[in-house]
DNA sequence: TCCGTTGGCTTAACCGGTAATCCGGATCAA
DNA sequence: TTGATCCGGATTACCGGTTAAGCCAACGGA
């Protein structure tokens, strides 16, 4: 009736009219009915968002600023997690497709599947889609928000080298995620690029959590290895190995320099201050926001890849040895 | 139509029949609109949440808690910041509420106010409600989900109290948060129930985060004061009081002992080992959900009081003088 | 044989908005 | 004066489910 178009503010009603049904609505407490509307309109003004684990930090100040600029533009968001679970993560994104959606943001669960139905059938609802983080070959068609992990990995394997580091040991990431072996490939130039051989004894698989970078640790220690440094996939990682390093009397980082990446709350607050790399986080919620408003307009979406910086504290120094 | 009873498991429609029309749904990814649905039942299945902000620390696991029992429920999360803002809060509560939420979990933001309109619309609509944290006056009409922070606060002054310690100094949290006045008054009891007189001059109002912490920690040590411990409203503030402190050249815990309260990750990593709360975060989040499925199914739900326990670690202890 | 009952499925109203159509009266140009 | 246009507002179909009512054939008992 003439109430909603009041309401909403359509032209062909008399400003009289609109500010009489405006104040009876506000009298009587009248809020429009958001099944109904989003029924008529296939317009729900909500957003999915997909992340692994809310406790996860790497992902909450991203996770804020998205919710924000949502807030501000009139949307609300739903989250799922999928516990880097691939057939939760199937029921997430369907779940949210039910509830029509007006589109998805998915940190998804990497793995080394070229295909994945779920992303396909994305692809063909056409429904709008940001990936938060890399894109592995199953959700490349869609646009993304990233960081430069690669030059960054470089970057703080160059700082170890230039303070005098030679034998650097790796703590890498899980096998699939597309930001694990990029931070690998980093690692792997900064070395190479100066002459330096990687040394697979050197390289230790860990994960992406504080008790797998313990568990790593624990397996460094019992190689015995003439390291001096240490490379770890993220902080939480470096958290937990450098936290078992520490109980084992190993002095942080007078016998051994560690680096973390991705400079969560915790790196900075660390028993040794963490040298790090500031990843952006803000700003790529803010870049996934923007991707999203191009997609709903119909507009292409460029992935947009954003640089990361060295943050030094006092985890790294040159090798005493 | 009759398909909506077949996937619904209604008892007038023969199993061949269900079984045929899943077969079909199946095959061509039907999915039932939840909008429709929703407009229909007048149940959306989706819950609203309600915090202050996404990145803190203090809340992440409880979220968790909240969105996993959901999830097991049908049931799908919205979620809202308040940044701490009251009129933010308001327009939370009335955009879920447009949105038909089932229920809400709100982290109050806390004021002196006996009453605030929009929780008496919640209490008038009969949303139901679980207040995640202590009630305060204007929302002591809805369930609530707490810890025990007198009890913990005062044990947690004992424990520095057995250590040996008699000039405690402590840095309160928000005026009107019912957490800080019970922290606070857990400190004061733990104190006097021993004889000992609190001294004003040892009390320093901070507030809840770590920027918070540092900047009463410099007025604390303005001050000159002589005592040999420190209680903190929270980790967050004790993070930032006692890196602070030891940025000045303070040691912890020879020169002081501190403590937090919460057990946040960054606690246990912090650069030295904080003595704090435990608080049951997870556990908090299932009574949460506990309490909204006895207020969907319209049954009374009383307020739920958890007990929190002391974590010692190596942020405390005996004064050296 | 006939009527009442019952199981299995179809039909149609309804939820509360939005979008399109319709309509009466005023305005305006010919 | 008359017909066309336009403006403000009323009317109605429609979105896609759920729910209640309706329908029909088969079956059973008298």
């Amino acid at each position: 009736m003439t109430v909603s178009k009041a309401l909403r503010d359509e032209p062909d009603i008399s400003s009289a009219t609109k500010h009489r049904i405006r104040d009876i609505a506000k009298k009587t407490g009248y809020v429009p009915n958001n099944s109904a509307r989003g029924l008529r309109t296939r317009k729900t003004n909500q957003f999915g968002l997909i992340i692994s684990a809310l406790s996860n930090p790497m992902y909450t100040r991203t996770f804020m600023a998205i919710e924000e600029q949502a807030h501000e533009m009139g949307y609300e968001i739903i989250v799922a997690q999928t516990l880097n679970n691939p057939e939760r993560e199937e029921t997430c994104i369907r779940r949210l497709l039910a509830r029509q959606v007006d589109g998805l943001f998915i940190r998804p669960v990497y793995r080394a599947d070229s295909k994945v139905a779920i992303y396909e059938e994305l692809r063909k609802l056409q429904t709008p889609t940001v990936i938060l983080g890399h894109r592995a070959l199953f959700c490349n068609s869609f646009p993304n928000v990233e960081t430069d992990d690669m030059a960054a990995a470089k970057a703080i394997t160059e700082h170890l080298l230039d303070l005098g580091h030679r034998r650097i040991a790796c703590l890498t990431g899980p096998t699939f995620a597309p930001w694990a072996q990029e931070r690998y490939e980093g690692f792997r130039r900064g070395l190479t690029e100066r002459g330096i051989d990687v040394d697979d004894k050197l390289i230790f698989h860990a994960g992406s959590t504080i008790e797998e970078g313990a568990k790593a640790a624990l397996e460094y220690i019992q190689e015995t290895p003439d390291a001096t440094a240490m490379v770890a996939a993220n902080d939480l990682v470096a958290i937990g190995a450098a936290n078992t390093l520490l109980e084992q009397g190993v002095r942080i980082p007078e016998d051994l320099s560690i680096t973390g990446f991705g400079n969560v709350l915790s790196a900075e607050y660390f028993r040794v201050p963490l040298t790090t790399v500031r990843q952006p986080k803000y700003r790529r919620g803010l870049a996934a926001i923007d991707a999203m408003q191009k997609l709903l307009k119909g507009e292409p979406a460029s992935p947009k890849r954003l640089p990361a910086e060295l943050s030094i504290r006092k985890s790294t120094a040159a090798p005493s040895g």
